[in-house]
DNA sequence: AATAAAAGTTAATCTGGTTCAATTTTTTTG
DNA sequence: CAAAAAAATTGAACCAGATTAACTTTTATT
């Protein structure tokens, strides 16, 4: 079970909760190894998404598509990040967003019940949940905060700084989008700066 | 230990979670009842939030201030709502924002030690603090996609619908400052509709 | 009841960011 | 490697919503 697909995850768990070996090993045995292609979607519209996606290796997109054919980004995900449409999956309700893989990408896959089942049989294995659910919630909380209060360039500064990875590595419409503003208005303001 | 102040939070964690008589009333034990009048702040920028705060009776606004002075709502929550600055409850560093009260209020107030001893203790316990962040993880995501995807009228219209004792409850600015807009467009907004 | 403070309204002006449309560059695929 | 598809750039016209400022109404305080 200790082989290189679960390096990543083992090591994101017992950064965050204390785990005997045969513990964690349990744990990880309820994962399936997934491999997408890229431009493949592993959630879509009006089926329920019943995983929770740990990313091992590559970069997803999840986005909302609304009448007039536009989407915005609600989240972008590359190693070492969980990716699921959390609405669908904690409340057992169909999906209302996309997600993509913006490159060929490896994931490990948790089922709902399985999460479920770990939860209740074991008091750290919920320890470690919460602790995702609750850095996930103080995030979403800061972007709430930066959208109502920052402009746009304010915003695509910010993101640069504090995830340069993430900001360089995918693709601009995907930036632009999760910004909320068109992917024209960053080309503009990318070399507005550029040029200054 | 059955007295009123505690009705309304024993229905909401019962609606949740399965607990004996015993279990509940220990649960409860561990709250702290607080009076507080109206303008009067729950929270403070510099200080840490150590409480979580459940409204019995009232009506609070969290929110953040910018260089300008200008202020963002973060959240606004009424009787039956749970409210504190997560980012610095759950990472225990200073909070960045204010919570204010509304109107005169009662809160059950829980600080984040006794948290950590109830879901240590019991797992029960711990499942009801976890649907109330799963839910509150929903929320945010919800609210999200509507800021980068909606006009500001179409904000307006869409809580008005989903939550309308909330937003005829709470005064107008602060309304508009949750919307992401100013008092004066929500104005503008309310005659432009109720003149057509 | 009188005064002050807080909240809401209205209108004129201004701007950050969108929309549209045409073009160029990069990536993907047979 | 050629052709097609996807992504990024540029500029002109436009508009949703902010800003400013003066005014009215409501609420709180003595």
């Amino acid at each position: 079970m200790q082989n290189q697909e679960f390096e990543l995850l083992s090591k994101h768990i017992l950064s965050r909760v204390y785990l005997s070996e045969e513990e964690l090993a349990f744990f990880l045995s309820q994962f399936k190894i997934v491999r997408v292609k890229k431009r493949q979607f592993i959630v879509q519209p009006h089926f329920p998404s019943k995983q929770q996606n740990f990313v091992v290796q590559g970069a997803f997109r999840s986005y909302v598509v609304r009448e007039g054919g536009e989407d915005n980004t609600i989240q972008l995900a590359v190693e070492d990040w969980w990716i699921t449409d959390y609405n669908s999956y904690y409340n057992e309700v169909p999906a209302n967003m996309f997600i993509i893989a913006l490159e060929d990408s490896l994931i490990l896959q948790l089922d709902y019940e399985k999460e479920k089942m770990l939860k209740a049989m074991n008091h750290k294995y919920q320890t470690y949940f919460i602790t995702i659910l609750e850095r996930c919630l103080a995030f979403m909380q800061r972007r709430i905060v930066s959208t109502l209060s920052k402009t746009a360039e304010e915003r695509y500064l910010e993101t640069m700084e504090q995830y340069p990875q993430l900001a360089l590595r995918v693709p601009q419409y995907a930036l632009a989008s999760y910004l909320g503003m068109t992917t024209e208005y960053l080309s503009k303001l990318r070399n507005r700066r550029a040029t200054k």
